[in-house]
DNA sequence: TAGATTGTTAATCGATTAACAATC
DNA sequence: TAGATTGTTAATCGATTAACAATC
């Protein structure tokens, strides 16, 4: 879904009024079916022989989502992983905005990254009563993770994005959406072996 | 599947010889038959009443995915991205060798990022045809991610592993896994509407 | 009219879930 | 024996795919 916004975004800025499925499915190199299923998701009506509106249809993308509500956050770790994410120039138009960073290494602190100037755990607490954030990005280390969530969690914040390599433990109302960045390689080493070995069937004896 | 395997790792290094499903399940905070299914699917046997030997579900584990092949890789971009990446412990452990790193710009080249001196883009074809990666990480931006990928496949490459934002465009016999790292925020802000919204099924009139 | 496109309904397939049997 | 655990089979559910109808 979010790549469809995304091309819809070009398409929008170059002017284009109407677009149609088989456009994008062609776009995105997938089946033509999948694309029209993924649109209709949206209940969107589109005109036959023309297409969809370029501009209905990413409104309608954004609410199927949920990227048409504001969803301030508060980023834990300014390492690599951190300003990599911090700097995404699409986040802020999904909605996500990254109002602090935060950091515990003392040589960061004070830097400024993508124009935000990271700050000193001692003031997340402060800050976290006062913003209410709805989101906690967390991008620290594995040992660490567990802690900052801790910490967010006491402090009102419901849902959490965890770039870290654990598994939090938190009570049961707090949501956490976990990225696997390894996620990705197992698909890609599993293609491979696949393409390689021949048409290997998945389970073997 | 990769956070099963991240989890064995650390039992295993602890000594335990022996994993149940259950226990596997509840770290993860999932269905104790989700993760039997999962462990069933690498086909490995385990003794009843103890579960499974920690070693040998790892390996069982790593030859499903296809882990235990060795995946030469060059990463083009030292971004911040790209260090992030590079900096991935696990990926050693998965068969991921980031053998080069490149960059176009002037300033970073020459700089070491975890080990990996980073070189310069003029290097990259003689280098792919002398070391025949496997594997090319793209970490560059939108704009500049085709010509990379172009570049890449040329000289042989066949598996892409695309972190820019765009829909790469490549002959056939190329598989590309892309990563879209919005996609794991439009999974939140999804969670996050229908929590706040109450029961709201997910599509409507 | 012909063709491109959306819209809808049915069929297939696979993954998830459940229930029970086996056994150390 | 009792209990924890794996193993297997069946049932459910949802997503994917296919085929066709509608219409601008």
């Amino acid at each position: 879904m979010p790549t469809y916004l995304h091309r819809l975004n070009e398409l929008h800025q170059e002017g284009r009024e109407y677009v149609s499925c088989t456009e994008l499915a062609e776009y995105m190199n997938i089946e033509l079916i999948v694309a029209r299923k993924d649109i209709a998701m949206t209940g969107l009506a589109g005109s036959r022989r023309r297409g969809y509106r370029v501009d209905e249809l990413i409104q309608a993308i954004r609410t199927y989502i949920g990227w048409d509500q504001e969803l301030p956050a508060v980023m834990v770790g300014a390492g690599a992983l951190g300003s990599a994410l911090s700097g995404h120039p699409d986040f802020a138009m999904y909605g996500l905005q990254i109002r602090y960073l935060f950091d515990h290494d003392p040589e960061k602190i004070g830097k400024v990254i993508h124009g935000r100037t990271v700050l000193s755990m001692d003031k997340l607490c402060g800050i976290l009563d006062e913003c209410q954030p709805k989101i906690g990005i967390i991008c620290v280390s594995a040992k660490a993770a567990q802690g900052v969530a801790d910490m967010l969690v006491s402090h009102g914040v419901r849902y959490l994005w965890n770039f870290s390599d654990v598994c939090l433990t938190v009570p049961e109302y707090v949501i956490v959406q976990r990225e696997v960045i390894a996620g990705g390689l197992a698909l890609l080493a599993a293609k491979i072996k696949t393409a390689e070995n021949g048409e290997t069937p998945a389970v073997e004896e």
